[in-house]
DNA sequence: CATTTCACCTGGTGGC
DNA sequence: TGCCACCAGGTGAAAT
């Protein structure tokens, strides 16, 4: 379900929370999920360990865990990781151990303070991952961070390419955390077409969506992120940004700029809305 | 290789 | 109220 800012939302949240606390006990649902590590093997690699910090890599929440056991020398040095992805509808959460199990909750982590992590996904789209460190790197996602890439690079990862700046921009091998609502967002304040070729933008074209998605993704960020239907952060809390969305889910509204009525078409196969006088 | 389409799931909404 | 079609913030495998 989120993006960007609900995870970097999201993560802050979490982190805010269990930061430094212990995992004492791991239960997993029964319930058929295709993780990308079995609940077994993420149960035996989570319990004990210590939660050093949590934080966000485009759309994946990344939470740095210590070794089990007491092992004073490498206290903070993570070991192991405990990557989160929400797909559509996930939710992570950080509640207290009587309160009510939300249907679809597939993961709960009984926490040394008291507190409990919970991970509840309808739609099944989450993906949750274990991974121990060895000496390799830590986790990293394919594609460039939007709100830190520069204008040259920016500018390279379309050069060439044939596809919609839209598919483009929802390719996280080439951008890692923009989904459909702030490709949409940021297309509009940029003033592009989401159909326009990738490879055709001209350089200043490009500059202003750089600039317009740095602009959207902190805006939301300082909101706490977009609530279109089930998105809540950490302590289950709505963001604010759904009520500033120029363009995304308002098929047939006017404009906020110039009162055209906002079009709606499919672009890479998603609902893709847009102004047609403000764009282009 | 680049690009497009589709399957994976459940739930909410709006029309009839 | 019920039934149905359609829509939904994502991804990755399969097809083109």
């Amino acid at each position: 379900m989120p993006e960007l800012p609900e995870v970097e939302t999201i993560a802050r949240g979490v982190n805010a929370r269990v930061r430094g606390d212990r995992i004492t006990e791991v239960w997993f649902s029964k319930h058929k999920q295709p993780f990308k590590t079995s609940a077994s093997i993420q149960a035996k690699g989570l319990a004990g360990r210590t939660i050093l910090s949590v934080h966000r890599t485009g759309k994946h929440i990344v939470c740095e865990l210590g070794d089990a056991g007491l092992n004073e020398t490498s206290k903070n040095e993570p070991t192991a990781q405990w990557i989160v992805h929400l797909g559509m509808t996930g939710r992570l959460l950080v509640t207290t151990p009587e309160g009510p199990i939300a249907a679809h909750t597939h993961a709960r982590l009984s926490l040394e303070s008291g507190r409990e992590v919970r991970f509840v996904d309808a739609r099944r789209f989450g993906r949750l991952e274990f991974r121990e460190l060895k000496r390799t790197e830590g986790f990293s996602a394919a594609g460039q961070e939007p709100m830190t890439v520069g204008t040259v690079e920016f500018a390279g990862l379309f050069r060439g390419r044939k596809l919609a700046i839209k598919a483009a921009l929802l390719n996280q091998g080439l951008l890692s955390g923009v989904g459909n609502i702030y490709a949409d967002e940021s297309l509009f304040q940029a003033g592009i077409r989401p159909r326009r070729r990738a490879g055709r933008l001209t350089r200043d074209e490009l500059e202003r969506l750089r600039l317009s998605l740095l602009a959207v993704l902190s805006d939301s960020i300082r909101l706490g992120g977009s609530s279109v239907s089930d998105y809540v952060d950490a302590d289950g809390v709505r963001g604010f940004f759904q009520l500033e969305h120029c363009v995304y889910l308002r098929t047939g509204q006017p404009c906020r700029q110039c009162g055209t009525p906002i079009k709606r078409i499919l672009v890479a196969g998603r609902g893709t809305h847009y102004c047609p006088k403000c764009q282009g």
